[in-house]
DNA sequence: ATTAATCCTATCTATTTGATAGTATTAATT
DNA sequence: AATTAATACTATCAAATAGATAGGATTAAT
């Protein structure tokens, strides 16, 4: 499961991409509104884009925040890595989390191969994915 | 990311199924020396795949654990349904465990679709699998 | 009766999830 | 300079989940 602040990232970039017209920046409250999500919460979210290099803000009255780089350029995968960390399902098949588990001898793990499998066919997906595609429904 | 719980029942049941040799069932400790699991932990596992109807558990002295099914009856997907719930990323593309979003109208939902399609090669790859397949490395 | 196994209940700590409250700061407008 | 309206920041909080541990009850082979 991805977790909701996650699903509340995308949905808020989506909209952002969407309504950003290039004379002003998209407000916290707008998208709060329209994609319905807990306005503080989504302050957090947006800020940790943001430092995150995905989003810029612009403080003060007519502030907002607008993407930081064209929508085709923002992947699912990096969204999700920002929030919710890693993808694959074990530590120790991950790309960019890898840790190793303390509880199993790798060269002979059963089921990290599996694993590795699962994790190859979910970034063919993923890699795929931008901003941009999703809002071309 | 499965939970330890989820990997130690996988592990627990590969080292069941390659000891249980037909004359008496496998027991907690030699599985948790063997698989590196904490004991106790292991119990709760145990008992809980034996609730489920994955083992059948015999008490007392000489007591332990067997497959209530051949090995290869035993699907990756359905013990990890068992011990974490929903495999899907979104509750909403879930097939076991699907529940609704508040937030998002599904109909015109940005992010389900992709997350229909990890669902899918997930699923390609985990359907596959059974304990019997894993131990066969 | 003894021994050795699972079964059961209760408990515990740390982390993560999903937020909320309140104030400080910034900047456009008047 | 004052007002207004936005983000930034700090602090907290409650509930759920993860990951266990402890101790005793029950069962069954010997």
């Amino acid at each position: 499961m991805i977790s909701n602040k996650c699903k509340y990232a995308i949905k808020a970039l989506t909209y952002i991409a969407r309504n950003d017209d290039g004379t002003k920046a998209v407000m916290t409250a707008d998208i709060a509104l329209a994609q319905d999500i807990p306005r503080k919460f989504l302050e957090i979210i947006l800020r940790d884009l943001r430092n995150n290099r995905i989003l810029e803000s612009k403080r003060g009255k007519d502030g907002g925040f607008r993407l930081l780089r064209p929508a085709e350029d923002i992947s699912l995968t990096e969204i999700m890595r920002i929030i919710d960390g890693p993808i694959a399902m074990l530590p120790c098949v991950s790309l960019n989390y890898y840790r190793s588990c303390d509880d199993c001898n790798e060269a002979q793990c059963e089921v990290k191969s599996v694993f590795e499998q699962v994790r190859d066919r979910t970034l063919e997906v993923l890699n795929g994915k931008t901003i941009k595609s999703l809002i071309l429904n």
